[in-house]
DNA sequence: GTCTATATCTCGATAGAC
DNA sequence: GTCTATCGAGATATAGAC
């Protein structure tokens, strides 16, 4: 699920659906921007060009807006973590993997928003229903763990602990977008020309993870 | 600026800057988790253990006491990038910046939600006095990032865009404290023994980033 | 469906007793 | 320095005209 179901206000003539997806869209941003209780519907009804009122002839209250941007963003939360299920080398299967993700987060830096804000509010169910999810033999969200198992079985890469080799991976794709004013500040690059940055960004976190910085004399010595 | 200076309602006899500690490490908690906007100073009060006017009593208003707050948590913020200045081996110098900043960022968990907090909220202050902190050569914050550039120089790394770097070590260090809820349903050691968890991740990180995953044949291939 | 006006409630802040 | 009581502002929610 990763698309606003419309309401059971939808006009044939789409006005209607249009100011309901603005009302959804500004909700997004806002409750990504501030989180569930520092939101107020006041800045949601500006930035979506309305009067608050119709915030609530929509949506009636401001826990089922919530509940609506809340149940959107999970599910594009779970959608994330989806990889792109293949068995070329390992090298190719990380590339993909991180050039899927950051793409993905870059399309929903809200979501990513509220993901972070839900984990520091200590809101557990992020993390239960993707522990449910990683559980699953064969999942979406599993291939790219699996892909780790068998590249350390095969020995085509070093062992290592495949829990903290995700983290790492994650942290790596998703934290700068968190952080986007700080980095905008202290990479140029990021304010002249983001999509660029993003996708040096993208080249350097793979050759970081699967090269690392040790010159290569000195790796073969180890 | 590491401590809260008490204010001008201390008593000798400790019980007053017992009150205006309690509060005020109530209020990192509260402001960390939810915001400014977003915390409520009844749930600063509960936490302190005291009632509401109190908390009026020692900091006037919501906003003073923030400021207060902010203040406190730049301190840490600035101090947090202080880097060990020395000049051994890269190796050496990734694993003590690690292992200084895994510890910084441990005792200071509400500092790195604020932080956090502060760039979802969009406001350009951080990053502003980081990137000046940035610019004064010799300065703390800078030490590592000289580090990078000395080793490359020398050949001692490959060639490797210095501020992605930092990106990726601050982003593999901080995340997982971000995210805990998420990381202890995931990572059983996380929730069993987290001290022992948070050893493992900076052996990890140094590990994954400094020798990456290429099994040692390819690389001195490639 | 959208607006104006207003009711209701939560939260921040103050007054005054002790 | 701490409590009870209360005020006033700001935010959510509803009523009713258009």
């Amino acid at each position: 699920m990763t698309t606003h179901e419309t309401g059971s206000h939808a006009a044939p003539d789409s006005e209607a659906a249009d100011t309901e997806a603005r009302i959804f869209e500004a909700a997004l941003r806002v409750f990504a921007r501030k989180g569930k209780d520092g939101a107020r519907l006041q800045e949601i009804a500006d930035e979506a060009g309305i009067h608050r009122p119709l915030l609530h002839y929509y949506f009636r209250t401001k826990q089922k807006l919530y509940e609506a941007v809340a149940a959107h963003m999970f599910g594009q939360f779970l959608d994330s973590f989806d990889a792109p299920s293949h068995d070329g080398p390992f090298a190719d299967v990380l590339r993909a993997f991180i050039d899927h993700y950051v793409d993905n987060i870059r399309e929903h830096q809200n979501m990513a928003k509220w993901m972070v804000a839900e984990n520091m509010a200590g809101n557990p169910f992020l993390g239960e229903r993707l522990a449910a999810a990683f559980e699953t033999e064969g999942s979406p969200q599993r291939h790219m763990e699996e892909a780790i198992l068998r590249a350390t079985e095969r020995g085509e890469i070093r062992p290592v602990n495949q829990k903290q080799l995700m983290l790492t991976i994650v942290s790596a794709c998703v934290f700068f977008f968190i952080q986007l004013p700080t980095v905008k500040m202290l990479n140029p690059l990021a304010r002249d020309d983001f999509d660029a940055f993003v996708e040096a960004r993208k080249e350097h976190v793979f050759e970081v993870i699967y090269y690392g910085l040790a010159s290569r004399e000195e790796v073969a010595d180890a």
